[in-house]
DNA sequence: CATCACAGACCGGCCAGTCGGTCTTTAAAC
DNA sequence: GTTTAAAGACCGACTGGCCGGTCTGTGATG
């Protein structure tokens, strides 16, 4: 219109979030575009407005959705000191009573299985996971300042941790009767301890200075 | 009845060789039926003649998906004899110039976003879970027998290996840019050591010395 | 001639995207 | 401050293509 200068802006993030929330009950294959409107409280033709086509608001969408999951694990991340504690900061992913986790994973399913074969997507994907990397980098890096762990090039090791938590997190969800919660909390920190142990200088009672 | 007994089963063969390739290629979002029956070598009407519907078909497909992939690990395992060899021996996997690699991942990433909505799929990604679980535990167990492995529940430990293995192929496949087969390997050595070390009996070749 | 193994025309539903139209807001013109 | 104009915001009927599944037909086989 010629009014309201913000109203695009809102309407873009209605729509957003009524995407995430009828991709992932749908699922990015058999959604369509008049669901995702609905439940935005518009008809099609106010959907198409604002995204010209489906693969646009597709893109968007699955945007929205890498931003969201790494925003909440930044801020998790952000409450820990302790570069060890900073690492291991990514439990309250196993949590299934979380609504963010009820239509995060589902998603996070279709996003793969689009970037096996489109490289926008794949894109998205490369980019999350960087900037995961690079908040893993700086806690480890953190943590060879202060002298928890040996100098190294934390950008592997920062991936092979991701690595793990992903690998953990898809067992758990899709496979719950032999993964629970428990499973994947205990494993995470069993593989993770075990793979920053050739790191780790003192084992326990030297405390020392240390720690910001 | 009319001509070859076990034409049947010969067409049923053809159809799934040609349904895991069609879905490979195109994802399971947008094959058609006419797609797969083509490349079968058959019509329509032909391919009907056989799944009587696409979700029939489908099925049957990331049935024998996973029936492959396990068979090819399994076989890959049998080579080793030593304990910690045979957990280590998913290497193989990380091979982009193996065309099963080629296929098997795409349409991996598809049966889990099946997996994620609906719950044949995840029967069955459960199930094939489990077998390879199985053949985890089977080592470990011989492992602790022969005193490799100090005494332990091999059951989550298994499922923490496989799902690390997971993990890493997850990114290696989605982000090659950032990971490497070499980063692949390298972490997943490093993780499985990491995470065994704790269970490992002779000081023998760990203590201090940093194999690969 | 009955049954199997297909072929392929066809139907019906679904859905992305188009399009014409309506209503609202803003701004310039008078 | 009323009129006019233009453009934004939105609706929903419609279309055209696609695709799953049906169905009829045809030629083998036994």
């Amino acid at each position: 219109m010629a009014s309201i200068p913000d109203l695009s802006e809102i309407r873009k993030n209605q729509i957003l979030e009524a995407a995430l929330a009828t991709i992932a009950g749908k699922g990015a294959a058999s959604v369509t575009m008049d669901e995702i409107a609905q439940a935005a409280g518009l008809s099609k033709g106010g959907l198409i407005h604002y995204y010209k086509s489906k693969s646009d608001l597709f893109q968007a969408t699955f945007k929205e959705l890498f931003e969201r999951i790494f925003e909440l694990s930044r801020e998790n991340m952000a409450r820990q000191s302790d570069p060890m504690e900073k690492i291991l900061a990514f439990e309250f992913l196993f949590d299934l009573d979380n609504p963010y986790t009820r239509q995060g994973y589902p998603l996070l399913f279709d996003a793969m299985a689009l970037a096996a074969r489109e490289s926008e997507y794949q894109a998205l994907f490369d980019a999350w996971v960087d900037r995961w990397i690079e908040l893993l980098s700086e806690a480890i890096l953190r943590g060879i300042a202060g002298g928890t762990f040996a100098p190294m090039d934390p950008d592997p090791v920062a991936r092979t941790i991701s690595a793990i938590y992903h690998g953990i997190a898809v067992r758990w969800y899709l496979a719950p009767r032999s993964h629970s919660s428990a499973w994947a909390v205990d494993s995470f920190r069993a593989a993770i301890r075990g793979l920053m142990a050739p790191y780790l200088k003192q084992p326990g009672p030297r405390a020392g200075a240390k720690d910001v």
